[in-house]
RNA sequence: GCGCCCGUAGCUCAGCUGGAUAGAGCGUUUGACUACGAAUCAAAAGGUCACAGGUUCGAAUCCUGUCGGGCGCGCCA
């Protein structure tokens, strides 16, 4: 289908030439040319604006100006048998008739690359996402994220980038110095002091468990968990901070592994300031002057870039503030190489963006390769009610509850279903009781049919070469809508990838999977007509291979039985 | 107060960067299994695209304003 666009595009650049030429144009650059499949299927295969949006620049009626064009459009070579003008001046193309089985042959001889592109030429891009405190377990809200970074990494490979999946990991700082403090207190509870959880602490069951982990001597890094306390201050929040540290990274590592995501790198906080980096940050902004010095601290004065306040670097006591170690790990990214960074985060985080910018500016470093994609909130509805889920009141609803109540199939679907930036209501209860309502076995349904149907011994002897059907047969107006669908499936791939946009694969697989529905009820695959059944055949599997590669790119299994 | 996201069918959401009669799932109503999987299909009902202006051949989509919901705006991270 690109390529069909491709030739149209190139035929109708020529006729405009020609028609500048004869004079009856006076355009002298054309605009860009529009091809798209028009949604009543009245309008043809496929249709144009051209004559349109040259109305203005010719300041001519639209159909008149499309009947200069078509008069000089040569199509041959181009698989359109016939143009026409329609409405207020669209340009309708009819497909030839061969081009249907061209398009099940390509799918049916990519295979498991069908779908694959070279649009991202190559270019290499680090996406981060989840990056979750290491101080407890991984949220639902991370169902969501988690999903999108790893459907996204799917969608930038199949399009011809090569995407990086990396985690940052917040292991120093505050962070740690809180765990660390609730670990000791923890401990000191289960050995039988009488201390309160302070304020600042956390307060999750979680590190309970942590603590009578150390307590029983199950830590290999902590052999005696009562000696520890004996330890200077400094050297006891440090082990006790690094093994909580360890032990809830594990756990995420695991819950995630069971969603089906897999990082190719864990960037630790700790590790990017060991090497120094924060402190290169500050000098570095320093030499280039973006710095000042006021009420004590030193300011980075972030507003010269966009920012809409500057911000503090260095506090009073010398310590850095949760900025430079950011900006630093950014740094770092860039100075990896990578031709586009991406952040996904949480609505939360959202004034992070421009800080992150103004600071990779001062930095000398291309802003414009830094975006920041925001992963709205689930909202958690049980009976028809929102379910409060703050980790304050330790009321928590984890990403592995969801895993164990619908499974990892059916919660990375419903994720990716919905665009990333809307705001969107997990109802549990349907998704507990009701999961087989879920679209994604609508998918899967999909094509676990057409495996049965090739499971079927009268599918043995045709299964050969189904790229030499006889694809001419394929009349039916639900074969040929199916047909049309299947072809634009790279399409989808990279314009979701460049868009950022792993819904639109959902979307598609659904409309493919009811595309393959209607034709399976009006026509028999295996008749008793071996030609007409052969090529049938060639479509269910090449139907098959598109919804495979759709719910691959979106991390779903696709079961050959259900 | 300033900034960002959202507002589309009873509910949950799409709408392909401005196109032709605004779509899907769930729910409701009606119909379809003596051949490949009925977890399916066919059909019906359901809309002031929050509201008001503007831009133009053409707006759910772009611009301005208003209303409503969510979230940010710390020498917390």
């Amino acid at each position: 289908m690109v390529e069909i666009k491709e030739r149209l595009r190139q035929a109708l650049a020529a006729a405009a030439q020609k028609a500048r030429q004869a004079g009856d144009l006076t355009v002298e650059t054309l605009p860009e040319v529009v091809i798209e499949e028009p949604k009543e299927r009245a309008h043809g295969d496929l249709a144009t604006n051209l004559a349109m949006i040259l109305t203005r620049l010719e300041k001519k009626n639209p159909r008149l100006v499309a009947e200069t064009i078509l008069r000089h459009l040569d199509l041959t070579g181009t698989f359109v048998a016939g143009a026409d003008i329609a409405g207020p001046g669209f340009i309708n193309f009819r497909l030839d008739p061969a081009w249907m089985g061209e398009a099940v042959r390509q799918a049916l001889q990519a295979g498991e690359g069908y779908g694959r592109s070279a649009v991202g030429e190559g270019q290499r891009v680090l996406v981060e996402f989840v990056s979750a405190n290491p101080t407890g377990p991984l949220l639902v809200v991370q169902a969501r994220s988690a999903a999108l970074g790893d459907a996204l990494c799917n969608l930038l490979d199949g399009a011809g980038f090569r995407p990086q999946r990396e985690f940052y990991c917040n292991d120093a700082g505050n962070q740690l110095s809180k765990l660390a403090l609730t670990m000791e207190v923890r401990l000191r509870q289960l050995l039988g002091e009488s201390v309160e959880l302070p304020e600042e602490a956390y307060p999750g069951e979680y590190v309970i468990d942590l603590a009578r982990e150390v307590m029983e001597g199950k830590a290999p890094e902590i052999p005696d968990g009562k000696a520890i306390l004996d330890q200077p201050e400094e050297i006891r929040r440090d082990r006790l901070g690094t093994y909580a540290v360890r032990r809830t990274t594990d756990e995420q590592k695991a819950v995630l592994a069971r969603y089906g995501v897999r990082f190719d790198q864990w960037v630790s906080e700790r590790s990017i300031r060991d090497e120094g980096w924060p402190e290169k940050v500050v000098s570095l902004l320093k030499e280039r002057g973006h710095t000042y010095e006021a009420e004590g601290a030193v300011w980075f004065r972030s507003t010269a870039f966009g920012d809409d306040k500057d911000r503090v670097l260095v506090r009073g006591d010398g310590t850095f503030t949760y900025v430079v170690p950011d900006i630093a790990y950014h740094l770092n990214k860039f100075e990896r190489g990578f031709d586009q960074v991406i952040d996904i985060l949480g609505p939360d985080h959202y004034g992070y963006i421009a800080r992150m910018r103004a600071a990779l500016a001062a930095l000398g470093k291309p802003a414009e390769r830094f975006e920041v994609l925001i992963s709205q909130w689930i909202r958690l509805v049980r009976s028809g009610e929102a379910v409060s889920s703050s980790k304050r009141a330790g009321n928590l609803f984890l990403l592995e509850d969801l895993l164990e109540d619908v499974g990892p199939d059916a919660a990375r679907f419903f994720v990716l279903m919905r665009s990333a930036d809307t705001h969107m209501d997990f109802d549990l209860d349907l998704a507990k009781l009701q999961s087989q309502e879920n679209p994604v076995f609508y998918v899967q349904y999909a094509h676990a049919r057409i495996a049965s149907i090739l499971r079927q011994p009268e599918a043995e002897p045709l299964k050969g070469d189904l790229t030499a059907a006889n694809f001419s047969l394929l009349t039916d107006p639900s074969e040929q809508e199916l047909i049309r669908h299947l072809a634009t499936f790279p399409e989808v791939v990279a314009g979701a990838a460049l868009a950022r946009e792993p819904h639109r694969v959902a979307r598609y697989a659904t409309d493919l999977a009811a595309f393959f529905h209607g034709f399976y009820t009006r026509c028999r695959v295996l008749t008793d007509d071996q030609a007409l059944s052969q090529a049938r055949l060639a479509l269910a599997e090449a139907t098959r291979l598109t919804l495979h590669n759709a719910l691959a790119v979106l991390g779903v299994s696709a079961p050959e039985r259900m």
